[in-house]
DNA sequence: CGTTGATCATGC
DNA sequence: GCATGATCAACG
């Protein structure tokens, strides 16, 4: 399995890049990768469209928690585009610290969503005949930032004090969900003061209606 | 039908 | 085991 080469060295270059990838289905981008590739059912592949995404783009491989392009401090996200051109799931952000981030500034959250390269990918169709339709760059605006830093407050000071507590119901833009091989899953964390604490693993996500304004305004067809 | 909570595959 | 990539399935 097989990048697509080098990273893109500059923003403007993997943005065309990823519109290049427009209009061609998920089979013809895996197709044009050295290694092939598989495009089963989306139930048991569920990241495959992003690593596939990737993989075409020529992310470097990165295990660390840090955006995808981390030179260009840009990071990747698919976006799946329902039958009325609107994101038809929520969007997963990044794993939620075992021990707060001390500030929105320097949060693991703040440093994907700073700027993020979207693709957006139909799902009106069987997967392997998923089209990807126009990338398009996007930072938050001063007033959506002060929304997603006050949701980021508010999620990572119940994450502190009241972990068991915490549902996917709190925050307007961003929420915490569970996110683990199965329900039973517990770490170790950290309350605000360093105490230790036991929790179940959670993720920050974008809700659908969020990502659906971002779709709006930027004022295109998404696919 | 939209959300919430649960789950799947993979790599290190 | 834990982080990457998300979508599934049950429920209100």
């Amino acid at each position: 399995v097989s990048s697509a080469g080098a990273p893109p060295t500059s923003e403007r270059a993997l943005l065309d890049r990823a519109r290049a990838l427009g209009g061609r289905t998920l089979s013809e981008i895996a197709r044009s990768l050295e290694g092939g590739a598989w495009l089963g059912d989306p139930a048991r592949h569920k990241g495959a469209v992003g690593a596939l995404v990737e993989r075409a783009l020529g992310a470097p491989r990165s295990t660390r928690s840090e955006p995808d392009f981390a030179a260009l401090g840009v990071e990747l996200k698919t976006l799946p585009i329902d039958a009325r051109g609107r994101p038809a799931e929520s969007t997963f952000v990044t794993m939620a610290p075992r021990a707060p981030d001390p500030d929105w500034a320097r949060s693991c959250v703040r440093r994907k969503l700073a700027r993020v390269l979207w693709i957006p990918i139909a799902t009106d169709a069987p997967f392997a005949a998923r089209r990807v339709g126009s990338a398009f760059l996007w930072s938050p605006d001063a007033r959506t930032e002060e929304l997603l830093r006050g949701d980021w407050e508010e999620l990572t000071e119940r994450l502190a004090t009241e972990p068991e507590r915490i549902s996917a119901r709190h925050g307007r833009a961003l929420q915490l969900r569970p996110k683990a091989r199965d329900a039973s899953v517990r770490v170790r964390a950290a309350a605000l003061d360093g105490s230790p604490l036991l929790a179940a693993p959670r993720a920050f996500y974008l809700r659908r209606t969020f990502t659906i304004e971002i779709v709006e305004r930027a004022g295109l067809l998404a696919i």
